[in-house]
DNA sequence: GCAAGGTC
């Protein structure tokens, strides 16, 4: 028998319909599917279904120094047991195996491991590669009739990655876990992708926080001659209110046009959605990337939409838009294919990257509403109008510039309109506003009708949201178009981040400024650059697996003597950091900070670090990650909060005396009144179990949560540094 | 209880 071995499920079975057409049978071994013809049987991975790790007896933490990873033996272990058996089942029967794992360095390792399963157990069996780059008849022919011994090279590339990522992960993670008593399920973890990110979010953090914000000042004019509009002073912002005042008071009854343009703008139409451009796109109408990217894993598995898993931005010449498109002639999106389908000529915009692993991420059927849940629809409906959008003409807008002079004072003012909807028509995602400014001419007369002055803050830059740090991702190199979401979300699950854009907490600071300083290299996106030169050279023959895992490891030691030297003062760093996030405020008796403590029987609550002269104290829920928020109550001072559980929905808690109040009049209520019910007002939590200690409110999505508009954040008060001279 | 990479 010939054993074909696929790195899906899904490619055995498309490999299996153009190899064997009708005559394929489906029968399961292990629970696997199987799909054979004659004397040819086709079986589908779950990607690797084996990993490296440590033997066990390095499992305690404690007892194993992290450096000690660093040269430890690692093991291989089964992820997918029953596909190992299934493998060893089949291999019975087959005098040989061709491998047809994606065409890539993680498929050539997963083709290698399952090789090293199968020749372990029946040593004689012959094996081969094939190597296709489309699942296409003509490519995979092709393939099958060119085939080739397997990469071992290849492989032993990425067998270098898992080794490096495994070892400087592990013992990174361990020491920076220990030397600050974050362990159990609150530990601190470092990676070589994982930690990069969250530098470049700490680093913007600072930023922010450095910020000074001072003001500025605006100067708006509108004027009229029938249609009124506003103009803007050309100074655009004046730092001085002097200088402003003066311009002002200058300003006359009448403003005359000195300039004015009428042009038009082309506006091109989007590109194809590779993973990152749909993770911006599904990140700019408000969802999360992970949650964007969990929501078009269901659509493929359904057949709604492509494989979601994608660089490619360009469509392949093999994919037939028009028949893709004559799936909506008829459907929820029928208007709008026919209206592509009649023209003349389809040119699909394009992209930059170029892959011939995966089309672009379109939609290979056509679905009703009904078919989906509303989160899944507002995604199809993007991934569909995307792809018209992507074969329609650019839009264009009619731009009008004008400059009006109001007593030797330079006016500004713009105006758009869309003319003609091109790919907008099909796509209304991120549709610019229209701007409207009067046909003028030049010479004409307007009247002033209104001066504003208003008074302005610089704004600090904006953090990064989730679309935003993807697309940074890629451009750094960092993770791939599988896993940038999933880093992202680590860092919700490590409590390193919360709130949509993510904002880092101090714990994360500190954690970054102390690796920053001793441990540089795994902080650096440059860490994966030299990794991929060395696979590159691994894959070329041109040096051993070995040497670049021992040269990885002699690094890593080199840092684990500065990390040794400098325990001291990296455990104060991360202290302090991890102290700052337990401060919700001050003690109103005291004025002494107030911080979450841990009682004695294992719990925790709000204590007063002037204890034991003051002993104020507020209740906390038993369970979930305390998070402060940027939100102060007015009331109290004290630091709205938030329980995060591992990058689940949060629970906002608000103001925890607010909140301990507004339970204890609900206490007294009910025992005022017995018997009835106690719900009501607003704040009041649903089910009130008296059990629970803190009122619920409503919470919301981390994971769905709209990301902020720049404009509507506010600048961080606190941050905003007021120089007075004394009066005289 | 560690990473990152496949896939579901």
């Amino acid at each position: 028998m010939h054993l074909i071995i696929t790195e899906k499920n899904i490619t055995a079975k498309k490999i299996a319909q153009i190899l064997f057409g009708k005559g394929t049978k489906e029968t399961k071994v292990e629970g696997v599917s199987v799909y054979s013809s004659g004397d040819t049987s086709i079986v589908g991975l779950s990607g690797h279904i084996v990993n490296i790790d440590f033997p066990e007896q390095y499992n305690n933490w404690s007892v194993t120094a992290p450096k000690d990873l660093i040269r430890a033996e690692t093991e291989m272990r089964y992820t997918h047991k029953k596909i190992a058996t299934a493998l060893k089942k089949l291999s019975k029967d087959a005098t040989s195996v061709t491998i047809a794992t994606d065409y890539d360095r993680e498929g050539e390792l997963i083709g290698v491991e399952a090789y090293r399963i199968i020749s372990g157990f029946k040593p004689d069996i012959k094996f081969d590669r094939a190597k296709f780059s489309a699942i296409t008849k003509p490519e995979i022919d092709r393939a099958f009739s060119n085939r080739v011994p397997l990469d071992f090279n290849l492989a032993a590339a990425g067998e270098a990655r898992q080794k490096i990522d495994l070892v400087w992960g592990a013992a990174l993670t361990r020491y920076i876990s220990l030397t600050c008593g974050r362990l159990g399920k609150s530990f601190l973890s470092v990676g070589r992708v994982q930690t990069p990110l969250l530098a470049l979010l700490v680093d913007r953090e600072k930023e922010i926080k450095a910020f000074v914000s001072t003001p500025y000042w605006e100067i708006y004019a509108t004027l009229g001659n029938g249609t009124d509009f506003t103009a803007k002073h050309e100074c655009n912002r004046f730092e001085d209110k002097k200088k402003a005042d003066s311009v002002r008071a200058k300003l006359g009854s009448t403003g005359t046009v000195v300039e004015y343009k009428k042009d038009a703008r082309s506006d091109a139409a989007p590109i194809p959605f590779s993973t990152t451009e749909f993770i911006r796109a599904a990140s700019s109408i408000g969802f999360s990337a992970a949650n964007a990217m969990r929501i078009a894993e269901n659509l493929y598995v359904n057949g709604w939409i492509s494989y979601p898993r994608t660089d490619n931005t360009v469509y392949p010449s093999s994919l037939n838009l028009r028949d893709v498109l004559q799936n909506f002639a008829a459907g929820e999106f029928g208007e709008y294919a026919r209206k592509l389908l009649a023209m003349k000529t389809l040119v699909p915009t394009r992209g930059k990257k170029e892959t011939t692993d995966h089309p672009p991420i379109y939609p290979v059927s056509s679905a009703k509403k009904s078919d989906m849940a509303d989160d899944e629809w507002r995604v199809y409906e993007l991934v569909v109008r995307r792809f018209f959008a992507t074969l329609a003409p650019a839009a264009t807008w009619e731009t009008r510039n004008t400059t009006v002079d109001i007593s030797g004072e330079k006016f500004k003012a713009s105006g758009s309109k869309l003319t003609e909807a091109g790919w907008r028509y099909y796509y209304p995602y991120g549709m610019p506003k229209e701007e409207v400014l009067p046909a003028l001419e030049v010479g004409e007369t307007l009247k002033v009708k209104k001066i504003e002055m208003p008074e302005k803050m610089t704004q600090p830059p904006t953090r990064y949201g989730q679309g935003r740090l993807v697309k940074m991702m890629e451009d750094l190199g960092l993770g791939t178009k599988s896993t940038r979401h999933e880093a992202i979300q680590k860092l919700y699950a490590r409590n390193y981040v919360h709130g949509n854009p993510p904002q880092p907490t101090n714990t994360a600071i500190a954690v970054v400024d102390a690796l920053e300083r001793y441990a540089d290299l795994i902080t650096k996106p440059d860490m994966t650059s030299k990794l991929e030169q060395d696979m590159d050279l691994i894959a070329d023959g041109k040096i051993k697996e070995d040497a670049v895992v021992d040269e990885s490891q002699n690094m890593l030691e080199t840092i684990f003597g500065v990390l040794d030297k400098n325990h001291d003062e990296i455990r104060e760093v991360l202290f302090d950091g991890l102290r700052e996030d337990k401060i919700l405020g001050k003690c109103q008796t005291c004025g002494s900070d107030l911080m979450v403590r841990k009682s004695k029987k294992g719990g925790r609550f709000i204590g007063c670090t002037g204890y034991p002269n003051c002993t104020f104290s507020l209740p906390l829920p038993p369970s979930g990650t305390i998070v402060a928020t940027n939100k102060v109550c007015e009331r109290h001072g004290l630091s709205h909060i938030k329980i995060t559980t591992g990058g689940k929905k949060p629970w906002e808690l608000g103001c925890p005396q607010c909140n301990f109040e507004e339970w204890q009049k609900k206490k007294k209520e009910a025992a005022a009144a017995p018997g009835e019910a106690t719900t009501g007002t607003a704040t009041a939590p649903k089910k009130s179990a008296p059990k629970k200690v803190m009122a619920k409110t409503g919470g919301s999505d981390e994971n769905t949560a709209e990301p902020k508009k720049p404009a509507a954040r506010k600048a961080a008060p606190k941050k905003k540094v007021i120089e007075k001279a004394p009066e005289a």
